[in-house]
DNA sequence: ATAATAATGAGATGCTTTTTCATTGAATCC
DNA sequence: GGATTCAATGAAAAAGCATCTCATTATTAT
């Protein structure tokens, strides 16, 4: 029930972002994280005629809200995914930038031992692995 | 002896390119991480005339022949260290921006692990913690 | 010194993202 | 259900980072 996650965020249900939430859902499927420009094509291809900047606004509003995350990897446009909740890491295909995830507790743990050692508070990081995925190895 | 770096790297010695490794060698000291407009406004401060254009140039010469590496921090611009060999990841201040190093085997290892077993070709990777400093903790 | 060639400066350009502001639409109150 | 209130949207302009162009200048090899 999507509309009262809206309304949790003291978010009118319109239009455009109940699209856009649509689309990320749909899109969440196969390993796809969606940039602003993504998500807008979508859009057009499916006739609705929602503004660019509508797009970027409402997806900057989604992660303040805490309903998708923004992600920045390597020279690229910032994407954009659905939060399940979950935690997890990624690893970025450099050939058709197909992402899997991944969670790795034991990452965690030694994370949280150096800021410790290092006398920071951790706050949150980002981990990101780098490589080609098995599709890519095969048709090289 | 950094002149012999340049030329080791097949670019022409030239004050622009001298003045900016210099600036980062100086600025390395103390968890400073420049970004092409930090190294531009220094470069202002001490009376060069060298424009924006040239840093950037520079800076991604720099990039493409090993002398230095580039970083996508959160929310910000990219930023350059000077590569001095050995890997490291990095812990950056919400706060402050201040940044320190340190490098973990243990979770190289579980990287290399997990990238084998979903099948990647591993290629690299990016690991950045965000938190509070000791300093920023103490001056809240 | 001279010639050949790469590097620089200044401004234009490209791209992604944000902002502005007038208009439209959703939600609330009666 | 209809008017009111305030947020959301669209379109265009603006901002920000980074790159490119091209004429000029400087470096390196001869």
């Amino acid at each position: 029930m999507e509309t009262q996650d809206l309304r949790n965020a003291g978010l009118k249900v319109t239009l455009p972002r109940m699209k856009i939430l649509e689309i990320l859902e749909r899109e969440q499927g196969r390993g796809r994280h969606l940039s602003a420009e993504d998500v807008y094509k979508i859009l057009l291809d499916e006739g609705e005629k929602i503004g660019l900047a509508t797009v970027y606004r409402v997806l900057t509003q989604f992660e303040a809200a805490g309903l998708v995350r923004r992600h920045h990897f390597e020279g690229g446009n910032s994407v954009f995914e659905l939060n399940r909740g979950g935690h997890h890491d990624h690893i970025v295909c450099l050939r058709c930038g197909r992402i899997d995830e991944f969670t790795d507790e034991e990452i965690e743990t030694r994370q949280r031992h150096i800021a410790r050692q290092l006398n920071y508070q951790l706050k949150d990081h980002s981990l990101i692995l780098y490589g080609i995925c098995p599709a890519c190895q095969n048709s090289a």
